[in-house]
DNA sequence: CATGAATGAGAATTCATTCAT
DNA sequence: GATGAATGAATTCTCATTCAT
């Protein structure tokens, strides 16, 4: 979850996890454990959701520790009971969005029983929509402060726009290799297609439902279709 | 420009450029005066040089003016001397760039006498990379560090995209008139341009030369035009 | 008061505060929410103290941040966990010395049962001596440092004269009327009374204890008798 | 003059002024110098005019000496190679305004071709408003701000105020073994008188002009005299 | 004499993080 | 587990003073 790897005092979180797990262990002490577990990852959840909010309202430098604090109700304490550091809260948030983004990206497959590959590519676009909009505040950070913060934070972000470029890479030779993608330099279009993706969806959620999702999938899929495949009769 | 405006003692200097242009004096007082403001000049341009690379290296926020001192080996009092604050750096720096920038882009123009479309879009592409290679920390910074949190910053930097998305949408809207450009959502395709461009210039400047500007020129204008135009016979 | 306004968190502070009015709660919990609010208020005499101490000393801009911490043996930090700026402390200071002086000054009443003018008059100066003696580092420094330029604090301060500059003039006009005190032009006899006042106590209470209380009061009494009563026979 | 002693470079300036007065001294070269020492003491003049108009208009702590070198047309180095330091200026002025006010005040003399006392007081005073008329803006800084600034400034004033007290109570134990003025604590009535004035001159200079020099001096009198005079018949 | 660029020691304030209770 | 008071390093910015030219 990328979230249990913040908890401050490791061990602890581990230990209330396992049992979290350990469900069907039926020692007395079982249902204190557990309910006092459930409380913890509400707590934390709490904090999350707090930071999301907050992060999304004031980006990620202008959000204070207080911030986050003020509007979970949580006091100092909790607050590094639960993250090591402000900017491990930013990670998990981070985290939980690229799972969300990456897991709506399918490899696009070519065995005979697979779909057509536009509507693979189709499925993915919406998919990814579909993701973005759910996290709009989360989306809208991360599109858009992506490189703006501190190192660290950079690195994950940048990871994650690499492990997207891949796809998107893998998918070109793919397609050049079907002769359906045409000749073309495989990074500088890679990197086309991903800024063009990132600045179109951010304009879309900042544009609040002005166009509809299908409809904006579908500019989508026509653009990148003129873009990169073979302008064949 | 911009960047005067931030000097304190307007007037003396003011006259000291004055002097500075008034030629043919031979006076031994003019000569003082000329190399005083020639030195001035010489430590802004240091500061902002130093500025630059900060700024290019670690972003607007994670720079502190400290950081700048050290790289322009100048004092803190010094810094503030030529500049009100960091943000008038940064400002200074990004005005310069966005002139570059903008001066580099043409109206594509439709008269008889005005070359091809396309050749003239190749034009446009080829200045603008010649433009923010010429300042490729400064480009990368804007490209980059898009959003700047610093509220007037911001605008600053969402103003020079607005026009430049003015430009692009002007544009394409004149070629569906023309026939020339498929028919589409100018926002939404506008913005897939603008971010296409952003992202593949950003992640050229920093390959640092791996490709030669008129190949990438080439790539560039393949896919933009694959991306837009009508898929004529 | 006015202190109270410059706690940061106040809505915790509040609640902690009912509860340590919230007297017969025995539990456990309460105790130390009480024990927290001591503490907290401790610190905040602590610091109060301190700064009354140097304001004393070295005067209002003289006095910076890390001389008053230095004395309440307290971190920057800290400082600002009680007070939201130099000048709150400052202003707080200040409140807590014009609470006690004017409290002081009681309206000199002409109704029948009221004692004589005179004993009322005694009453008040012996009053307000007491006030300024049991504070005299604050008076010291309210007394002396007339106008403090930042200008909210001079608003403040003037108020405070103001006010008691009214006190007087009332009491002169009043005199006037009974036709005890002679004819005077009331702003001019008004300043030439508050300034000897002020004068006279600074200098008593930096005379430290060397004329007991009654006996400088007697002198002053003497003097303003002289000054504005009528010569009668 | 005070002002002397605050110049930097102590030699020349000692030189310049011998120079200045050595007025008859017939050497080719005394006309030159004699300009310069005249243009010297120019300069200082021009300083200490625009010093005192700041000053009296932002205070001794929020004037800085960008905002002399600005009214005076100066530059920094100029500055200093008058003044060894913004409170020398500072003090020099008080200096002027010390003189002013205290060749204003001559001793009471009781010889039988003096005045009567009460036309010499009158003298006095008058002589005094007229001195501080002169000097509003100086005299107002004096009066007011005299105790909020740095220690050594402090002093100075604080031994103005000390020889003023001297003089004041010199003339009440005079008056007392005349038998005019009433048995009273030296100090303590030296101080009433003291503060009495200085509040009272502040406020009439302030009013600017509310009240005519005459009458006011008029009201200070009666009010000296009823406070220290014995009520004789 | 005059200049004004350069300096750097502070000033106030913020805020992520720690730790005693 | 929970709390929130305490911390202090870091940041931006000011301004009296120096000094090379």
């Amino acid at each position: 979850m990328g979230v249990g790897r913040c908890v401050k005092s490791e061990g602890r979180l581990a230990a209330a996890l396992v049992l979290e797990e350990g469900v069907s262990l039926d020692e007395p002490e079982d249902g204190r454990v557990r309910r006092a577990a459930e409380r913890r990852s509400q707590r934390q959840e709490q904090l999350l959701a707090a930071a999301r909010q907050v992060f999304a309202q004031k980006g990620y430098h202008a959000t204070s520790v207080a911030d986050i604090l003020e509007r979970a109700n949580a006091s100092r304490g909790t607050f590094y009971l639960y993250f090591p550091s402000k900017r491990a809260v930013f990670e998990a948030l981070l985290d939980t969005m690229f799972e969300h983004i990456q897991s709506a990206v399918r490899r696009v497959r070519t065995d005979p029983d697979a779909g057509p590959v536009i509507d693979q590519m189709r499925g993915n676009v919406e998919r990814v929509l579909g993701a973005v909009e759910q996290n709009r505040e989360l989306a809208i950070i991360l599109l858009r402060e992506a490189h703006a913060h501190e190192v660290e934070l950079d690195q994950k972000v940048t990871a994650f726009y690499q492990r997207l470029m891949e796809r998107i890479q893998g998918g070109l030779r793919l397609g050049q290799q079907m002769g359906i993608v045409r000749v073309c330099d495989l990074q500088t279009v890679g990197n086309l297609l991903l800024g063009a993706l990132k600045e179109a969806i951010v304009g879309w959620l900042c544009s609040d439902g002005a166009m509809p999702r299908d409809r904006f999938a579908l500019e989508i899929l026509n653009y990148v279709a003129g873009a990169i495949l073979v302008q064949s009769a």
